[in-house]
DNA sequence: TTGTATGCGTTATCAC
DNA sequence: GTGATAACGCATACAA
């Protein structure tokens, strides 16, 4: 080891100034983190994984699948992952499992080759088979989003879709807005059922609650186009549509501009993820404070290699209203995403750590 | 080693069985091939990399960056460096640069930690530090797109955006529309000028380029519509726009649908990708064939390192015709991507290996 | 506080 | 065709 020579100390001591330097005499210390910033030192990371029997890397499933959808925020995600792993002291390893349906296999093989000692998922999923295969292995993981199945589990992170969409209703009646529909997905997923409850609750804490305002559609944006055209049409102009997803609100949108009529100036939407869609149209969404996520997920793995207070519950995050065109009722540009990203125009409405 | 003592032969011999299994008598390769199948037998990866002095791994910058742009494909692409990354016994390390104007010390931490042995690169620009560094420290690298700065560099693979261009010149053609228009970028960066003059190209060829029918614009979804708008009153019904990106051609839908033109029936589009907005809104598109690319640079690499044949030039492919509603002069959906998505719609036009 | 010895699991080398 | 030996670079335990 050239940094050992140079600095005339044993290679021990080296490695005591990395890993646990206040073992080490101050002048030594200083010497050797002298030598080590000199040579560009760094530890060899495959000698340290083998030598310490872990592989301080995560996996993370990537979806094969055809392609990336409209409004999808999971590279978002994993940037914000990739990111936080490196405070962590670990690093990503992204994989794709070669049969959607049959992930484990690829699981799998990275545990039995050690090449990560920990997973996080994403897209759970009732039936899905990874959480009961993990925690029989014995392999640690975290969860952005619920494990349904298993409800003792709470290593996961999720986002509160009822209290954003209901943080996105009374950013509608503060913009004096007061006509307020939803357009969200069939009855039945998780998901769709939790930030459709927001919309019920605010609506209804405000007396202005219209059960019949409400219309389903599948994710794609055809279909939210046509189910939100007979409910645009039923609430009328000055009305609105919180949406359960910037894609849905990009439907919506898409039917006001077919009929002439301004989002925001004439019919308030609210999207919801705050995706490229939602920035490039000016719609107001609610953003998932992926940041806090990632940050808490990887927290949550650290603590469980190294020891350290374990979650006995899940977290759930809020996320934030950010204000955009959509929900302006002074009027908006007649072209998509002009005048300006509303940078600084976001309006705070929770968080956690 | 369990195997070795359930086979009864040495670990070497395990070892030869997994890595030069040529070289181990049948019988024997049989027997420990069961073993190993039998308690699941994985190599230790960490002490493989230890051992053998490489990572088998490839780094990738993801970037930081204020969020993900509408009609991104970097995602997509990633994905299918994940997956090629199989097929080369390798695995990607993405990480991102605290600063995205230094990435440098990124590289320089993986690289001195051993955690890969080579990176890919991805949005080389005029300026970029990165190949030179990667290149006075002898570190292989291979380059989606070209490196401009380093002409004798040839570790690159490309998307023939001329080619790509014409293609939809000529598929427009065939559709029966002769009225062709460009929407791009200004002058000046390398990739709007390079699918512009496919355009020109094209036309000229077809005796129906009309130097008028060009706009430019940048790249957000405002700028491009109101480009598009003047363009598509001058070229009149009947016309065609191709555009140099995905967001631009989805401009110029907004522009159509807002003066109640149906794409395709009234005005045919083509963009340029294959992005998620291609599908999501019926824009016939170009796609890139990110899955050879991928192959194709990770082939690169792993012959750098195991000693093969090497590009003594970049490798450019051509992207293929995509033909969705918005190119079908007989009439498409009212709302977006109702009607099918065209698969199996899809119009080969070349491709490599 | 510092140094020495050992072994993590693998594979290259070379002897048999 | 097979096996013994050594070494990759680090960190743990323990000795000095």
């Amino acid at each position: 080891m050239d940094v050992a020579r140079a600095a005339q100390v044993s290679r021990q001591t080296v490695s005591n100034v990395v890993n646990r330097p206040y073992r080490v005499a101050p002048q030594t210390l200083e010497r050797v983190t002298a030598e080590i910033l000199r040579l560009g030192f760094r530890p060899n990371l495959a000698a340290r994984s083998l030598r310490q029997e872990r592989a301080n890397a995560l996996g993370v499933e990537l979806h094969a699948g055809s392609g990336r959808r409209m409004g999808d925020i999971r590279d978002v995600f994993l940037v914000e992952l990739t990111i936080a792993s490196r405070q962590h002291d670990s690093h990503l390893v992204p994989f794709a499992a070669a049969d959607f349906e049959h992930p484990l296999p690829a699981y799998e093989d990275l545990v039995a080759s050690k090449l990560v000692d920990a997973f996080v998922l994403t897209d759970t999923r009732h039936d899905d088979p990874r959480p009961a295969w993990l925690r029989d292995h014995g392999v640690p993981f975290a969860s952005f989003g619920r494990v349904w199945d298993e409800p003792e589990f709470s290593w996961w992170v999720d986002v509160d879709g009822a209290t954003g969409v209901a943080d996105g209703v009374r950013h509608l009646l503060e913009n004096g807005y007061s006509r307020i529909g939803f357009l969200g997905w069939p009855a039945g997923s998780p998901i769709g059922d939790d930030r459709r409850s927001g919309w019920v609750e605010a609506t209804t804490d405000a007396g202005v609650f219209v059960p019949a305002w409400r219309a389903d559609a599948l994710g794609e944006l055809g279909a939210a186009a046509a189910a939100a055209a007979p409910l645009i049409e039923a609430i009328g102009p000055g009305g609105t549509l919180v949406c359960a997803s910037d894609v849905m609100a990009l439907g919506a949108w898409t039917v006001l501009r077919e009929r002439g009529l301004t989002p925001g100036a004439d019919f308030g939407l609210v999207g919801f993820d705050d995706s490229d869609l939602a920035e490039s149209f000016g719609l107001t969404s609610l953003r998932q404070p992926l940041t806090d996520v990632a940050e808490n997920l990887l927290s949550i793995l650290e603590h469980a290699r190294l020891g350290g207070n374990l979650p006995t519950q899940g977290t759930v995050f809020r996320p934030t209203v950010v204000a955009r065109n959509s929900t302006n009722p002074l009027g908006a540009p007649a072209a998509p995403a002009t005048g300006g990203t509303s940078a600084g125009n976001r309006t705070s409405s929770g968080g956690s750590t």
